[in-house]
DNA sequence: AACCGGATCGTCT
DNA sequence: GACGATCCGGTTG
């Protein structure tokens, strides 16, 4: 039986058929549902980033269409994972028309079920706010990877997905904050792309972009 | 609390 | 061949 309650009503797809900037705060509050085989850990969103494609220098589509991004110039409300830092996954929400290739990066949250495999998942973490307080911490406790990339966030039926978004519990439009993201200069360096819940101590701390130095010898 | 260096490799130039 | 939509652990203030 489907629940009947209607903050676990899932997100359609239409939802995500926006523009992204309209999207990203509008995720905020919303609960992430991973049920994989070994267990269902779900995520209350607290911090996302948006990623405006071609119109966007720092994002993945920037200079068209690849490999990796192509899950972006498809089809909204699927998943769109990448590797980085050599160890790294983060994970993004597909938004707009197929060809735009706009996304949300999903940054943090709040562990609200499951929170027993996620912290098997994440020993490093010494609190529970911890477990998903960063983009590649988030992918660890929820236990996703490569494998995932173009999965479906708003399946018809949710055996053909361990994926779904549901309605969850909006903040008030006052609690959202918002800012540019760092490390993109230029244009678009006065759009606030990253959103947040104030005061939530799951938001991860804002770091400034470091310029990578070379690494010794 | 802030800062540093190391880890580690796929992707694009 | 260079460098990331990063994290972690150790060190310094």
């Amino acid at each position: 039986m489907p629940s009947t309650d209607p903050l676990r009503t899932p997100l359609p797809r239409d939802f995500f058929d926006r523009p992204v900037l309209e999207v990203a705060p509008d995720l905020l509050g919303r609960t992430l549902v991973c049920a994989f085989p070994e267990g269902t850990v779900e995520l209350r969103l607290t911090e996302v980033e948006a990623y405006d494609g071609p119109n966007d220098p720092g994002s993945h589509a920037y200079r068209g269409r690849t490999t990796r991004n192509a899950v972006m110039f498809g089809e909204p409300g699927h998943v769109y994972v990448y590797f980085t830092y050599g160890m790294h996954f983060c994970m993004n929400l597909v938004c707009g028309p197929p060809g735009t290739a706009s996304g949300v990066l999903l940054r943090a949250g709040e562990i609200t079920a499951g929170v027993e495999l996620a912290r098997k998942r994440r020993p490093a973490a010494r609190k529970d706010t911890e477990l998903a307080q960063g983009p590649a911490r988030m992918t660890l406790a929820l236990g996703v990877d490569r494998a995932h990339d173009g999965a479906d966030a708003c399946p018809a039926d949710p055996a053909d997905s361990p994926f779904r978004m549901l309605t969850g519990s909006p903040p008030l439009p006052g609690l959202v904050l918002s800012g540019p993201r760092t490390g993109v200069s230029g244009a678009g360096a006065d759009t606030p792309w990253r959103y947040w819940i104030e005061g939530d101590p799951t938001v991860s701390p804002y770091r400034p972009h470091s310029p990578r130095r070379r690494t010794a010898r």
